[in-house]
RNA sequence: GGAGUCUUAGCUCAAUUGGUUAGAGCGCCGCCCUGUCACGGCGGAGGUUGCGGGUUCGAGCCCCGUAGACUCCGCCA
């Protein structure tokens, strides 16, 4: 038996009169009692069946039987369709198969939810996803995710790079994000971790001479979800030999340039925008600036400097800035109740210790818990920085440097959302955040911490300000791919040096007997010839989360797990019995529930 | 670990200030229907309103607890 001699998006007007073989799902059936329409569907499209009872009775009684999502193979010949009976709206709408054979396959017991409704409930739908990829959206998401793996494939290949696989069977990193574990039965007592990502391996390789480097690798990080976050996930990941920041950037702008010519057919403007991270966190408030709309932060800190406003006064004093954003014209849309509640917001989920504002009325009139503390020349002086007109509401931020670029920061974006500022915008804006600085304090750790990781490279200026132990103002050769506010990846170019390595480590209180225990394979291949180096890591989910337009990462994943790890399709993760623990030498101090 | 929102038929949702027998669309089942394409018509089945407790003459609705889902914070270079 011949299960198809074409698909079900296949055939046209041309190819009346011939005889085809179509298998496939019913989508829908139409039963006149006489006449009887199927719409069978494969993954290429839908063709619509007839059955004719006064040309076929045998085959047209049969099909009165159908259901949807029975798997059948059909057998008839294609006509045009009868004058005024064509769908526009199918590829195959000009033609229909008048059915000689019907073969069920397999009939399908009433589905949990149909497949043309709407569906909220994302339990039923992981619980059957089988089912759930068989929806048109998530049919296209499953192809769009391979037209971008393969388009990076073919880039990359193209420009001479190897893709080469790394151990997912790999050891436990002391920075970053929790490991998954895996006991090791043939080293009783002993753990892999999966990787978090193939950093060491990938910079491993580049003194193994590959020079060119990539892999679509699987990461795994053992942290809480998110809407756009998974226990595992995908990267794109990337390194080279002897190049700079500049040819890592435009290598990567080649690749979104490819991957979103050949899954969406835009053309994306190359290079892209360049900014420093103070700049960033100046204007935007955030180290991943969407700067599809403007709501940008101004300094203020001169207007008020001789100011006599106690909190202003104090901030100051203290080495602190002044600063706001205008959300131009949000006066009637946020109404006094409503700007209390900002604050309420600021203070219990951004940790601010205030959110002053001043809302203008219509009248004119400064609406504002603090406006009685400023000066005329104060006020007139805002008024003109800020450019203050009747209805606009601004939002001030005093504190620390950093504090204020987070709060403010957060504050433009919920502004951006409740005015709509984005709604309806096509606008892809991609820029580089450059020059991140190499390091940072952890205060509840009371130490510096790698802002990038801890092979990042210093910038060659700044390498005396490191010897000096002025670490906060060390810049790392190190930058972050950003779109529409969303960090696509980051990278940077590594420290190829052991003896610069060995100081890296020594600002991070990473004492020479830890360095030799946790890092001593890379120190030591750094020490027989590495060549200069460095990359770039790319979600690979979110990337094609946002080219498939959806807010969910789960929606481009085929087998994505819940909010709390689990995978309700399969129930993973089980226990395991106590023999299949005593193998692996450890035991679990769960409580029983 | 914390906060918010949600949970009513197989699915998506409704149910006035707490008030009769908890409704609709789709799906499902039966009958009718020979040109539909979200086919149509008639009829039918289907509910412990997540679970437990409380307030009340009376609770889907109010209160407390609990479970689950989602979103966010923490966390995640």
């Amino acid at each position: 038996m011949k299960y198809r001699t074409h698909h079900c998006g296949a055939l046209r007007p041309s190819d009346a009169g011939s005889e085809v073989t179509l298998s496939g799902w019913v989508d829908s059936r139409r039963d006149h009692g006489g006449v009887i329409f199927i719409d069978l569907r494969d993954r290429e499209g839908i063709t619509q069946i007839v059955f004719r009872p006064e040309e076929y009775p045998a085959v047209a009684g049969q099909s009165h039987g159908l259901r949807s999502e029975d798997v059948i193979t059909v057998t008839g010949k294609v006509a045009p369709r009868l004058e005024g009976t064509t769908n526009s709206k199918l590829e195959t709408g000009g033609i229909e198969i008048i059915a000689t054979q019907l073969t069920v396959l397999n009939k399908s017991d009433v589905l949990p939810f149909q497949l043309d409704a709407k569906v909220a409930n994302e339990d039923l739908r992981l619980e059957y996803r089988y089912l759930d990829l068989r929806r048109p959206q998530m049919a296209r998401n499953l192809r769009l995710r391979h037209r971008v793996t393969k388009a990076t494939r073919d880039y990359f290949d193209e420009q001479g790079f190897l893709e080469v696989e790394t151990p997912i069977l790999s050891n436990p990193t002391p920075e970053g994000a929790r490991d998954f574990l895996v006991p090791a039965r043939l080293t009783p007592g002993s753990f892999y971790a999966l990787p978090q990502a193939p950093q060491q391996y990938k910079q491993l390789l580049q003194v193994a001479g590959v020079e060119k480097y990539f892999q679509i690798a699987r990461c795994f990080r053992d942290e809480d979800l998110r809407a756009e976050r998974q226990l595992e996930f995908t990267q794109v990941d990337v390194e080279a030999s002897f190049t700079t920041e500049l040819e890592i950037q435009t290598l990567v702008e080649g690749l979104l340039a490819r991957i979103f010519r050949e899954s969406k057919g835009i053309e994306i403007p190359t290079p892209f925008p360049r900014m420093p991270y103070r700049e960033a966190m100046d204007r935007f408030g955030s180290d991943k600036p969407d700067t599809r709309f403007g709501l940008e932060i101004v300094e203020l800190s001169d207007i008020f400097a001789a100011s006599e406003f106690k909190v202003f006064r104090s901030v100051l004093d203290g080495g602190g800035v002044i600063r706001a954003l205008n959300a131009k014209g949000a006066a009637e849309k946020f109404s006094k109740e409503q700007l209390k509640k900002w604050e309420e917001w600021a203070k219990t989920e951004l940790g601010a210790k205030g959110l002053a504002y001043i809302k203008t009325s219509p009248t004119g009139e400064w609406e504002s818990p603090i406006v009685k503390f400023f000066s005329e020349a104060e006020k007139n002086a805002l008024a003109e920085r800020l450019n203050l007109e009747t209805g606009d509401v601004l939002f001030f931020g005093a504190d620390q440097w950093q504090g204020v670029c987070d709060v403010l920061g957060r504050v433009r974006l919920r502004c951006a959302e409740l005015l709509g500022l984005t709604e309806g915008s096509g606008a892809l804006n991609f820029l580089w955040v450059v020059d991140f600085p190499l390091l940072a304090f952890a205060a509840e750790e009371n130490k510096w911490v790698a802002v990038h990781h801890p092979f990042t490279r210093p910038k060659a200026e700044d390498l005396s300000l490191l010897d000096a132990g002025e670490f906060a103002k060390v810049r790392a050769v190190a930058y972050d791919v950003v779109l529409n506010g969303v960090e696509l990846g980051g990278g940077s170019i590594r420290i190829h040096e052991r003896e610069l390595q060995a100081r890296m480590f020594e600002a991070l209180g990473i004492g020479a007997e830890e360095q030799q225990e946790k890092f001593g394979h890379l120190l030591r291949a750094f020490s027989f010839g590495a060549p200069p180096h460095g990359g770039l890591a790319l979600g690979m989910d979110r990337i094609i989360m946002l080219i498939a337009g959806t807010d969910s990462i789960r929606d481009v994943i085929a087998f994505p797990k819940n909010n709390r790890g689990q995978d309700l399709l399969t129930h993973s993760p089980v226990t395991v019995d106590f023999k299949q623990l005593r193998e692996l030498h450890i035991q679990s101090t769960a409580k029983k529930g």
